[in-house]
DNA sequence: CTGTTAGCGCCTTCAC
DNA sequence: GTGAAGGCGCTAACAG
């Protein structure tokens, strides 16, 4: 910068100003002192800037589990709208479920003074996040005060039981998450309730809640599947238990109903109900709170519809 | 800082050279300095450290044509991977495929001094990407010299279309990106020479090329399929289009041969062959080379394999 | 309209 | 082992 004014025999303040955009200074100067940048390949320096000015590094940051869900992409497609409407950047970091790594990731985070941070939490104590403005998706928070954005996840699954219901259904099994996760146990807790109102049992024998991979669903559905007393339809508590029980499901028939959609799932040759919702929204809404912190505390539910693919 | 060396008696360097783990201070001090820090709830400012220091921030970034694509989630994911191994973090955005966007972001990347970027070029002239070091991702340099990652794309389609003709098919159309985008050219290319090849007739009437989201992709194949003398084969030439392909396939029978491989395509009760490679390599071997940053410039070509789902 | 002075928070360099 | 001086690149706040 000192360069160029020395250049042009301006003040360092006048090529300030002119980059800025400032006004109070001549158009005339202005195009001169900009010519000069131009040629020089100049970039003023963010860091300098900030640090003089005080702004607020206009960087957000995003800890998911794992990028490479479908659901997490779309979240942070969410997000990175919002904030790159408001000329934030979005740091993206996977937690794999880790909540030692989430912690890390907090800390690091945290210490580069970004704007805030939404999390998909990977653990229920959430104490750790502190020392920015956090919002939470997906789960609600545990130890500290802060807004968060949910999906129906009580009602979501509670309709997809009774849509198998509907069909006639009496035995029918649960593949999910392990009940120590908020999703985990929220999605059960839709799936017994349908089961009581309904009259139903819910029989243990046809319940299997793991953390694990398409692999591991597919595996546990087909243990689930290969018993003399199986089940005739398996509510499946996310994308991952879904696709599973289909890879399952092609050697041994049974009817699904799972939680979040899947992009081809009309071309699937097999009886599915899934419950879909918007999960950009949640990204969406989760950075607006962030953007927005008014006083209050808030929580937000994104609403999920059930869609049928016979 | 200053506070906390007031508090303590001591100097500011003092308390500075004790955060750092600097050696040159006794066991002691520090001890009592880090007491003190934890206690205020002090974080040292990254900015302030950077702007001194100069060292390069530690955190990259990657900008990819839109992270709602199942590809470039993947990829992400790759350039994460390596990129948490190595302690930095990363910036993601999407370009939306609008060049102007992506001169934006690597601006203002590049006045964050960011430590380099991994981009999936939007357009074919790269000359804004300057100002910090850049790999590029699926798409060869194109006015300014960096180290790029590709997949075969040429050989991949090659071979996708190769499996159609080994099948018998003699009439295969292609639904690809514009010729313009160097993987719309490359995959048309191997389309083409395929045919070629073997002796087959390249009827540009069975060929639309457009960008476009699934939807588009589904609207062309079905034009394509309905014509008196429709194709008994398409070539897809990236996922959208296979998708879009897939659904106008449940009313017009075709057989399939697409690039890049879909999630549940075992499940899809359709003949379709996929050109498969991993993703996230493409983004871990760009990483690599960004961090790496050897002196001769680098260029990685990412294999494809034929997977058929019969 | 333009320039001068001062200092953001930290760290390099050199004294002590 | 510790401190004082000075400056990284930029921009408030005040002159003129």
């Amino acid at each position: 910068m000192r360069d160029i004014a020395a250049r042009l025999g301006v003040s360092a303040m006048t090529v300030s100003r002119a980059i800025r955009g400032d006004d109070g200074i001549s158009e005339d100067t202005r195009q001169r002192v900009l010519a000069a940048v131009a040629e020089a390949g100049y970039r003023p320096n963010d860091l300098a800037r900030r640090l003089r000015s005080g702004e607020p590094d206009e960087l957000a940051g995003l800890i998911v589990t794992g990028l490479a869900n479908p659901f997490y992409a779309q979240l942070a497609v969410g997000v990175e709208d919002v904030a790159t409407a408001r000329g934030t950047g979005l740091v993206v970091a996977s937690s794999n479920g880790d909540p030692g790594r989430e912690r890390e990731l907090v800390r690091s985070m945290a210490a580069r003074h970004l704007a805030g941070l939404v999390v998909v939490p990977a653990g229920n104590d959430h104490r750790h996040l502190t020392g920015l403005p956090v919002v939470l998706a997906a789960t609600p928070p545990r130890g500290i005060d802060a807004d968060c954005v949910l999906v129906d996840d009580f009602g979501g699954t509670y309709e997809a039981c009774r849509t198998l219901i509907g069909r006639g259904h009496e035995r029918i099994g649960f593949l999910g998450l392990p009940p120590a996760l908020w999703t985990g146990s929220e999605r059960y807790r839709g799936y017994a309730a349908a089961l009581e109102d309904a009259g139903l049992t819910l029989d243990e024998r046809w319940v299997r809640r793991h953390r694990g991979d398409v692999r591991a669903a597919e595996k546990a559905a087909r243990e689930l599947l290969a018993r003399p007393d199986a089940p005739t339809a398996l509510i499946t508590a996310n994308n991952r238990n879904t696709i599973g029980a289909l890879r399952a499901a092609r050697d041994h028939p049974v009817a699904l109903a799972g939680f979040d959609d899947i992009e081809v799932a009309d071309l699937l040759q097999l009886p599915l109900s899934v419950v879909a919702y918007d999960a950009a929204e949640v990204g969406r809404a989760a950075a607006r709170l962030l953007f927005e912190r008014s006083g209050t505390r808030q929580r937000v539910v994104v609403p999920t519809r059930i869609v049928d693919h016979p």
